[in-house]
DNA sequence: ATGGCGAATGCAATTCGA
């Protein structure tokens, strides 16, 4: 099975682009993030042509996520309420940031995780916490469900400096301080692992590059998009690997597809 | 240190992203 991930910053403006390469890159599951619009304004039309199901969960303007499958997915649902319950994850769920399928019996979460602003801010704040409630999200998940789960995503932080262009100084920027560094960590102790580092160890791969300064012609990437494995699925998967070739067409998105194998 | 680029909103200039 091949599930993918994509940062597309807005699917109207990238419609073009998803849909070529969906159909040079045949996966069964595609997560979407930053799709920054509504559910009834979602360019459905072109997915389900070529025999996609669609489960979205957009906004305006912001955020926005969204799964496109092959087959149908069994047990989809939106943000963390519906796992957390109302209480817990009510609040968090006015952005849309959150949404979980199963396909053959594998759970794919897909998730685009707050970018932070700037450290110290209040956004910084809300991106810790949200962090800490994706941790009971998944451990419910893991503790409700003998699923395994592939957690794919826009996760917004660099794990290791070998993970920046040039990670000198970079513990007092957004995406890689040790308080976001820390907080993945410990979401990941719920028994999770890179799916991309089981077959690469050496830094300089990138899934994001900068808009401005010529960030991608200078390869000056940051890799934070990311495919979290449980271990049985972890020792299944046979490749993992970024596709830079989206990035390098017209009018890109300024992040690029992750691919997994399993 | 700052700003740079791109998208959305809504129709000019601002907010947000990372």
């Amino acid at each position: 099975m091949l599930v993918a991930t994509w940062n597309v910053n807005s699917i109207r403006t990238r419609i073009t682009h998803v849909i070529n390469w969906l159909e040079s890159n045949p996966v069964d599951v595609l997560c979407l993030q930053e799709t920054k619009v509504i559910d009834s304004d979602f360019p459905k039309t072109l997915f389900e042509e070529l025999g996609f199901y669609l489960y979205i969960s957009g906004q305006k303007a912001y955020n926005g996520v969204a799964l496109i499958s092959r087959t149908p997915l069994e047990d989809v649902s939106m943000g963390f309420a519906s796992i957390l319950g109302e209480t817990k994850g009510e609040k968090f769920d006015v952005q849309k940031r959150v949404i979980t399928g199963v396909i053959n019996q594998v759970r794919i979460i897909n998730l685009y995780v707050p970018n932070g602003s700037e450290i110290g801010s209040e956004k910084y704040e809300f991106k810790l916490f949200w962090l800490e409630l994706l941790k009971d999200y998944l451990t419910e998940l893991r503790n409700k469900t003998s699923q395994e789960l592939c957690v794919c995503g826009d996760f917004n932080i660099a794990l290791e400096d070998k993970d920046i262009y040039d990670p000198q100084g970079k513990e007092n920027h957004i995406l890689s301080s040790p308080a976001e560094r820390q907080a993945l960590q410990n979401v990941l102790s719920v028994g999770l692992q890179d799916a991309f580092r089981k077959f690469t160890t050496e830094g300089n791969h990138f899934s994001w590059w900068d808009y401005r300064s010529a960030g991608f012609i200078k390869n000056r990437g940051w890799r934070i998009d990311h495919i979290y494995l449980t271990p049985r699925l972890y020792e299944q998967a046979f490749s993992c690997k970024i596709d830079i070739e989206p990035r390098k067409l017209e009018k890109p998105s300024d992040h690029t597809p992750v691919i997994v194998e399993f």
